[in-house]
This record gives C-alpha cells, structure tokens and sequence, in this order.
RNA sequence: GGCUCGGUAGCUCAGCUGGUUAGAGCGUGGGAUUCAUAACCCCAAGGUCGGGAGUUCAAGUCUCCCCCGAGCCA
C-alpha cells in the first residue's frame, strides 16, 4: 500500500513559525504512523517561493529574490531535520524541475480549453497577493488582514475556468470523508453553492514567477504553481520533469494537511485543475485549526510568537510534539499554554509513562537477575493488563486513521495507567519481602513490563524520541515489524535490562518561554 | 448584512439518533504507600450544561429569539 500526504509548502516570506512546525509535526506522526503499519509512505513538504512579496521582501533586504529564498527554504529544511521530521521529499517551488511540470500542466489545461482572458482590475493588496472587493472610487482603501495600503491594479488576466466544474466539485465535496474535519464542510458547500467563478492563475509585471508560455509578461500566480508542487515532489531524484510519471510515483495523494484557511484552495479549485489536467483526485483534505498563545493572537505587533527553534532547543522534540497532539484537537483551535504544557509534559510523559517504566525495571532487575521476570501466566491473552492492552492498541488505531491524535495519545496514557494501578495493587515490593511469593512477582512484573513495551510502541509515531529510548530500556530490537510487536506476550522472558535511567525528564523552565 | 462553527466543573474538553443521581484529564484539597523521576495509587470538592421562551411524559441533546467568541462569504 503506498500513502502520499502533503503538508502545505509553506512561503518563505519569513522564518517557520510555529503554525507550520504544527502542522508538519501532525503529518510526521501521520507518516511514522503509516510507515510503522507497513505502507509505503511519501510525506512531501517543501517551500513556495514565487511571488511578488518574496520580491519585495529579498529587495528590501538587499539581495536577489533567489538567495533569499535560498536562505529562508534552507532555514525551513534545517527545522525540519533538527524536529526529526521523516519527510521523503523537500520540494522548492522554483526547482527547476517545477517549471517544466507547470508548463506541462498548463499545456494539458490550456488543451482543454479551460484558459481564458480575462480583464481585471481594482484594489490589490501585495501582502495578500489578491484583488479587494473594495469599491473603485474608494479613497486609499487599505487591507484589512493587512493594514496596508492597497494598490490599484489594472491588468489583463489569464483565467481558470473553475464555473465549468460546478457539477463535480459539488459531487466532490458532498464525498463523506472528503474535506476533514466535516464541521468545516458546510462552508465550503456554502462557497461553492453560490456559484464557481473563474479565477486568475497569472499575474502581469511580476518577474519573480514562473512565465506563463505563449503569453508574454505573465507570470503564474500562486495557485497555479504552488499546489503544483505536490506533484513536482512526487518525481524521483533523477526521474526526468515529466508530467505524465506522477501516477506512478505516487499521486493522487491520500492526504493534504493544511490549515484551515487554505482550505477552499485546496478542495475545490485545486481538485478542478487536476480534473481539467486529468490527473485523479486527492482522497482526503484536512483542515486543521490554527494556534493561539495564552489566548492571544500570536503575532510580531504583540510580540508573543513562539518560535519552533527556541521551543525545540528548551523543551525538546517530545515534550512539544507530545503537548500539541495530545491537548488539542486535531482539527480545533488550540491555545498554547504555558502551565498547561508543563503539567501534561511532566504529568503524562514524565510521572506516568517514564516513571512507570523506571520502576518496573528497578524491581525486576533487582530480584531477577538482572532482566525480564519469567513470565509464567503473565503471557496469557487473558491477563488483565492484556485486555485493556488490547482495548486501548483497537481505540488507538482508528483514531490514528482518523487523525485523532489526542484520542490515541488517551488510549496509549490509559495504558501506562492501568499498569500504574496494577502495579500498586499487586504490590511485589510487599510481596517480595514474604516467601514462597516469587513466581507471582515475576508474573506481576513481567505482565507491567509487557504492558510498558506496548507504550513505548503506540508512543512512536507521536514522540518518536521518547518511545525509542524506552524500546533501548526494554531491550527491544528497533526493526522489528511494529504491527506485529503489538501482540501481547512478545517481550522475552529472561532477557536482560539494561540499568534503568529516567527516560524523560520533567521539565523545569528557569524563566518563561 | 447572509452563512458556518463553538459557548458544559478554575482550565482543556467528552457527552451517538432526546430518557436513571451530567463525565474525563489537568489544577486544588485529603488519604494510602515506598518499587520509582518529591514519582505512583485511592478519595473529595462539585457545574441552574451562555440567556430566555417553546415542543415533549422526558432536553445539555429538538424548535425559535437573544448575547458572546472564532471564521467564511458579501
């Protein structure tokens, strides 16, 4: 089974800020997670670097657009590697190799006879790289995402013919399962029931674009080229830029995540330009919320961004990873707590899980030789620890399916907290100090080791780092198929521990984030 | 202005097609325990389910109006 999943490419007007370091982490999780259940993943991310405020941006900092975007998209393959993040594809919008896919894309779109002319003019913010629908005798009418002045355009525009897809995008969107979560679906039929209209997917006098061919003096817009990136990355490194490959390297995709205010590109007027081009159409479009901070608003007027590298170098990849998958709902707003963070941080991964794993080993290490108790009844299926181990791995799996990482990451704690309980009512440190105990405490032990593995196993797609260094304190060999890891009984009796460390730290913040 | 999505314990949220005393986690308070990362385990406090009206034998759960928040479209 092969599984192709987009984060957005994200602009590189400016440095990843935290709402993209969200979403790609939610698609890593997604990707391990399938990897882990034996796909054959292609996790795609990359950069959109075309556009006249990267233009402006590269020319008010002194330097030619490309090195600035040589810089800024360097900076986004940096973060991304220093988060662990398992994408197979880094695609930049001014790959070379991604001109020569639009054009051919173009062509086919062209052929269909879906371009049109069309004369646009009015109000134009540069920041939102949009016309306005502000009125034309409006007196310096300015943005109001922006608070920028606007520009009157007058321009002569080429079209997609997005009204011709009425009919289909409407049965597209009314797909159950098509545009995730569904509360958001209501506003996309919405939009589309008023009427599809065409849209402009060329800009005139802005050189930083790729050129539309046959037609001097345009470049392509946004839409037109960067959505066509995902099928850029689907090429193999020495694969010729040929259109025609993308389904067999991968595409459609099963999977688009973004956020949600892309969301209209991205379920109808993309899947509109890969019907006009032939190509089939993605599965799934999830829209997730954005982030706030205390409740606020992050912004640089309020200078209250969270910045992905600092979070990452104070707080480490699992704490992070752990706090944004666990305590909001994939799919809501959420708001970035400081308190709270620390709480579940240190609550879940450090006293439940790390501490859970800690103890179990000090025990069975220390009265059986140094390693994993015999199991002795322990391994049955039937075992108390196993039954819920089994109820939590069948809560855990669809909720993965379904990008439902807070209910996952629930079902895996509830694990590690049952083993707690089990630990404290058996009591083997009680039980060791009475003779003729010993086989119930090797049992005891065994079956909260065991139920420790499954932890550390269900961890890994969420905070891969935690859930290895756990797999290292269990013994556990690393390339053992995942899936079939999760079969209660497999930890081997007798084997050695090696001397138990914490394996999270709780974290203890000196001064605020 | 039209529309969408929310408004449930201090906080973050569960509550399917209406039906026993409204749930969980965190935080708070108390207890128990010592294997462990001052960790783990148990217990408690206790919210007129945004407000109002209505439908019903019965509404957090349906209808209407209003208020607040986020967003989409104009």
């Amino acid at each position: 089974m092969s599984y192709t999943l987009t984060t957005p490419l994200y602009y590189v007007n400016d440095r990843a800020h935290l709402g993209s370091a969200y979403t790609t982490l939610a698609c890593d999780a997604v990707a391990r997670y399938r990897r882990l259940i034996g796909e054959s993943v292609r996790f795609i991310t990359g950069c959109d670097e075309h556009g006249q405020k990267i233009q402006r941006t590269a020319e008010a900092a002194g330097v030619t657009p490309q090195a600035h975007c040589d810089a800024v998209s360097e900076g986004y393959r940096q973060l991304w590697a220093r988060w662990q993040i398992t994408n197979d594809r880094f695609i930049r919008t001014t790959d070379p190799r991604h001109r020569s896919i639009v054009e051919q894309f173009f062509a086919r779109v062209e052929a269909q006879g879906d371009v049109v002319e069309g004369r646009q003019q009015g109000w134009y913010c540069v920041a939102c790289e949009e016309f306005k629908d502000d009125p034309a005798d409006a007196e310096a009418p300015s943005c109001s995402v922006h608070q920028k002045p606007l520009e009157w355009r007058d321009e002569c525009n080429l079209f997609f013919r997005l009204s011709r897809y009425q009919g289909e995008i409407e049965a597209l969107i009314r797909r159950p399962g098509f545009i995730t979560p569904a509360s958001r679906r209501r506003e996309v039929e919405n939009f589309v029931a008023q009427g599809l209209r065409d849209f402009s997917i060329s800009r005139v006098e802005l050189p930083w674009g790729i050129p539309v061919p046959g037609h001097d003096g345009h470049t392509f817009y946004v839409w037109f080229d960067a959505l066509l990136g995902y099928l850029t990355a689907l090429l193999e490194a020495d694969d010729p830029a040929d259109l025609n490959l993308v389904t067999q390297r991968g595409w459609p995709a099963q999977l688009h995540v973004i956020g949600k205010d892309i969301l209209r590109f991205h379920a109808v007027y993309w899947p509109a330009m890969l019907l006009s081009a032939g190509l089939p159409l993605p599965d799934k479009v999830f829209g997730h919320g954005f982030l706030t901070r205390e409740g606020q608003k992050m912004g640089k007027s309020l200078g209250n961004v969270l910045d992905p590298e600092m979070l990452l170098e104070r707080c480490g990849s699992d704490a992070v990873r752990w706090y944004l998958l666990r305590d909001i709902p994939f799919g809501d707003d959420g708001d970035f707590q400081q308190q709270r963070f620390l709480d579940l941080v240190n609550n879940d991964l450090a006293n439940t899980i790390g501490n859970l794993l800690n103890r179990t080993s000090s025990m069975a290490r220390r009265w059986f030789e140094g390693g994993v108790p015999p199991a002795g009844g322990a391994v049955e299926p039937t075992h108390p620890l196993a039954l819920i181990a089994a109820a939590c791995r069948d809560r855990y799996r669809p909720a993965m399916e379904q990008l439902d990482f807070r209910t996952a990451a629930e079902a895996t704690l509830e694990l590690a907290i049952a083993a707690n309980g089990y630990l404290n009512e058996q009591a083997p440190w009680s039980r060791m100090k009475q003779d003729g105990n010993r086989e119930q405490v090797a049992a005891d032990l065994y079956a909260v080791l065991e139920a420790t593995r499954w932890v550390a196993l269900l961890l890994a797609p969420i905070v891969p780092d935690l859930s290895g260094r756990m797999l290292v304190q269990l013994a556990q060999d690393p390339s053992w198929p995942w899936w079939d890891a999760l079969v209660w009984g497999r930890l081997e009796p007798e084997s050695p521990l090696p001397e138990p460390s914490p394996v999270m730290a709780r974290l203890e913040l000196e001064e605020p984030l």
